[in-house]
DNA sequence: CTGGATCCCTTGCGATACTG
DNA sequence: CAGTATCGCAAGGGATCCAG
């Protein structure tokens, strides 16, 4: 008996259960464009997150062998956090999410989008 | 004052509203596959989803203007899904997401992936 | 500095029954 | 055929405090 593939339903449920939480695309996108990063960074880096979800987003991403983690046995602690080859598949994906959003706000400058400026540094 | 483009972050966070829940990546791969579709239709091809969650997230997904639903006032009633061109411009986003999973799963046969494949026709 | 532990609330989602 | 209504659980996430 051979394998099949996967359908398509299967795909999209799957790797939505991989990137889909609150933090899990502006973790990884925030490791893609500053490169290795740390514990305390990534924390100034997402804006609201709290020590918590960093913490368990970070595990689930680890788990999913999307990012790696470097422990180094020191005092202070210091750990990194990089993308892995499959972590950096996932990014031109990113990108292109964040293109659609742009052309969507773009022709409407009145988006809702902009009610959280504030929040976002406009 | 200028609008300056939504950050990353906002944009990251912006599109998972919109694409993120369990069913909503999955609804609209199928009218794209599928062509103009219709309730009944959809309901068979989303295996296991009842009709409230395809109710509502049929709703949420015309609101955000990514499918559009045309009534017909006929008896007995017909009511017919399509993408919109906002909508259509997602596809492309869920065919990488697949290819994504079917690499994932093709460098690895013993994935988990395979423990569901009574569900997903195999 | 990099987290872990605990409490609590909201939201998403499932199951079932009913309807113009 | 294409939905609505109601109930209820479980997971996701926030706030706060603690620790090696």
């Amino acid at each position: 008996m051979t394998l099949n593939k996967p359908t398509p339903d299967c795909c999209v449920d799957f790797a939505f259960q991989r990137i889909g939480g609150k933090y899990k695309g502006r973790i990884m996108y925030s490791i893609h464009t500053h490169g290795v990063s740390r514990y305390g960074q990534l924390k100034k880096l997402i804006a609201g997150i709290t020590p918590k979800m960093l913490t368990q987003t970070l595990r689930e991403l680890e788990n999913d062998k999307l990012i790696h983690r470097k422990v180094y046995t020191e005092v202070p602690p210091k750990v990194e956090y990089t993308l892995t080859e499959s972590g950096q598949k996932l990014i031109p994906f990113i990108e292109y999410l964040k293109e659609w959003v742009e052309e969507l706000v773009s022709s409407n400058p009145d988006h809702e989008l902009y009610k959280h400026h504030e929040l976002y540094g406009r």
